[in-house]
DNA sequence: GTCGTAAGACTTACGATGTAAGGGAGCGAT
DNA sequence: ATCGCTCCCTTACATCGTAAGTCTTACGAC
C-alpha cells in the first residue's frame, strides 16, 4: 500500500504521543463535541490509543483542563499580537483595553468550553497572567491608580471570562515566593499586587474583599444605565435643541 | 426503650419523603459539604433512605437541581418582601434595583452553589422569572425604554448569578405559549419581551444577539472607569479648587 | 548477534456516579 | 381475603477517572 511502511505493522507507524498533541486532541474534541465528551477515554480514541496510555504524559485529567485553558490564552495571546501593540495614551486606554478584551472574546467564542473550565478550575496559567498584565499594563499608562485598575480587573474580569465565583472565593494565599516569579514576566501585575497587598496587609495576593468589589462593578453598570436613561429621557423632551 | 414504637420496627416512624423534603435536604447538603458532594447517594443518606427511593418523588437529579435553584430564588423573594415593597421614583430606581441585587446576592452568599447550577442548567424557574421582573417593574417605573432595560437586564444578570455563558447561547425558541403565560405572573418581563421581540423577529424569547449585549456590558464598564479615572487625575492636579 | 534497559503504550480492575427495571411492604376499599 | 395504589428497596448496568502492573519496542553495550 503506497510507501511500504518500514515495520512490519499493517497500521500506519503512529506519531508519538505528546503532552501537546494531547492538548491540542483536547481542545478539538471539547470544540466539536463539547465539555462533556471531553473524557480520558473519548480522548484516547481521539488519538488512537487507550485511555491509560495518556496518563504518561499528563498526571490526571485537571492537568488536561489546566493544558487546554492554557492553550487557549496562548491563542488570546496571538490575536493580541496580530493587532499589533497597542499602546495607549491616557485618553486611548479605553479603546485598547476594549480591543484585548473584545480579541480575547473572539477566541472564548472558538471555545465556549474555556470559560467553564476557568470558572470551575480557578486555573492561572502564566498565559492567563500574561494577558492580564497587558491590560494592567495599557491602565497603567493611562495614569490610573493601583486601586483603581485593581477594581477594574474585578469587574471587567468576572464579564470576560467565566470567574463568577468571587462569591466567597475564599482567596488562597499563593506560596510566597510566586510574586517574585511573577515579576519577570508579569511586571505591571506584581507592582499592582504588591501596593495593593500592602495596603491591605492580610491576603497577600489571594484575593480582596469580594463585597467591596462586586459593589464597585455593580456600581458602575447602574451609573452607566442611569446616564443611557438620562439621554433616553432628554431625547424624547427636546430634540428640538439641537 | 423510651416510647414504644407503634410499630413492630425498632427504628423511628420516618416522616415520609416528600419533594419538598428532599429538595431542602439537597439544598442543606451542597451548602454544607459542597456541590460535588450532592450525590444520589448521599441525600438519600441524608433522608435516611435508599438512593433509588428519590426517584419516586423526582425524576432525576436534573430535576433536583432545577429544585435546588427555585428554593433560592424563594429565599431570595422572600428577602426581598422583607425589606418593602421599594418601588421608587424616577430618580430613585438605581437604589431600589441596587438594594434588589444586594439582596439576592446575600442569599446567594448562603448558597455558593447556585450561580454554578443556574449557569449549567440555564434554569429558567417561576421564581426566577418573578424575581426578573420585579427589577422590569422598578426600571419601567423610571421611564426607561424596554430596550435599554433589556440591555441593562444582561448587564446586570451577567454580574449577579452566573450566567457567563452568553457565549453562544444559541438561544433556542420556548414553546410559543409561554409567554401568554408568563404574562400573569410576570407582566413587566412579558411586556418588555413582547416588545423587544418584535423589533427583532427571529429569536422570539430566545435570545438576543450576544456580542450586542456583551459590548453593551462592557461599555458600562469601561466608560465608569474613565470617569472614576478623569476623578483621580482631577483629585491630584488640583484639589485647590475646592 | 544478544542482552539489558528504559520509554511508552496496553490490560485489568476498582470504586464512584446516575439511573433502568422490577420487587415487594403496607394499607384502604371492596 | 384480596385487589390495587402508594411508596420505598434491591439489584444491576454503563460510564467515569485512575491505581497497579504488564507487555512491546528501540537501542546501546558487549
Amino acid at each position: 500500500m503506497g510507501p511500504k511502511a518500514a515495520e512490519t505493522r499493517t497500521s500506519a507507524p503512529r506519531t508519538p504521543l505528546t503532552r501537546e498533541r494531547v492538548l491540542r486532541a483536547a481542545s478539538d474534541l471539547a470544540d466539536r463535541d463539547g465539555l462533556d465528551a471531553l473524557t480520558m477515554r473519548a480522548l484516547a480514541d481521539e488519538l488512537g490509543v487507550e485511555a491509560m496510555s495518556i496518563y504518561y504524559h499528563l498526571p490526571n485529567k485537571n492537568a488536561i483542563l489546566d493544558g487546554v485553558v492554557e492553550l487557549t490564552f496562548a491563542e488570546i495571546a496571538a490575536e493580541a499580537a496580530a493587532q499589533g501593540p497597542a499602546r495607549a495614551d491616557a485618553a486611548g486606554w479605553s479603546a485598547a483595553v476594549r480591543a484585548r478584551i473584545l480579541g480575547a472574546r473572539r477566541v472564548l467564542l472558538r471555545h465556549p468550553w474555556a470559560p467553564v473550565v476557568i470558572d470551575q478550575r480557578k486555573s492561572f496559567s502564566p498565559a492567563m497572567v500574561r494577558h492580564v498584565d497587558g491590560i494592567v499594563g495599557v491602565m497603567r499608562d493611562s495614569g490610573m491608580s493601583h486601586d483603581l485598575i485593581h477594581h477594574s480587573l474585578h469587574a471587567i474580569g468576572n464579564r470576560v471570562y467565566g470567574y463568577v465565583q468571587e462569591l466567597s472565593d475564599d482567596g488562597q494565599a499563593p506560596p510566597p515566593g510566586q510574586l517574585e516569579q511573577m515579576q519577570s514576566f508579569a511586571p505591571h501585575l506584581a507592582a499592582m499586587l504588591a501596593e495593593v497587598a500592602h495596603v491591605d496587609p492580610e491576603s497577600t495576593l489571594g484575593w480582596c474583599d469580594d463585597q467591596t468589589e462586586f459593589e464597585f462593578g455593580l456600581d458602575l453598570l447602574l451609573e452607566g444605565i442611569e446616564r443611557r436613561r438620562l439621554a433616553e429621557a432628554a431625547e424624547r423632551s427636546g430634540p428640538a435643541d439641537r
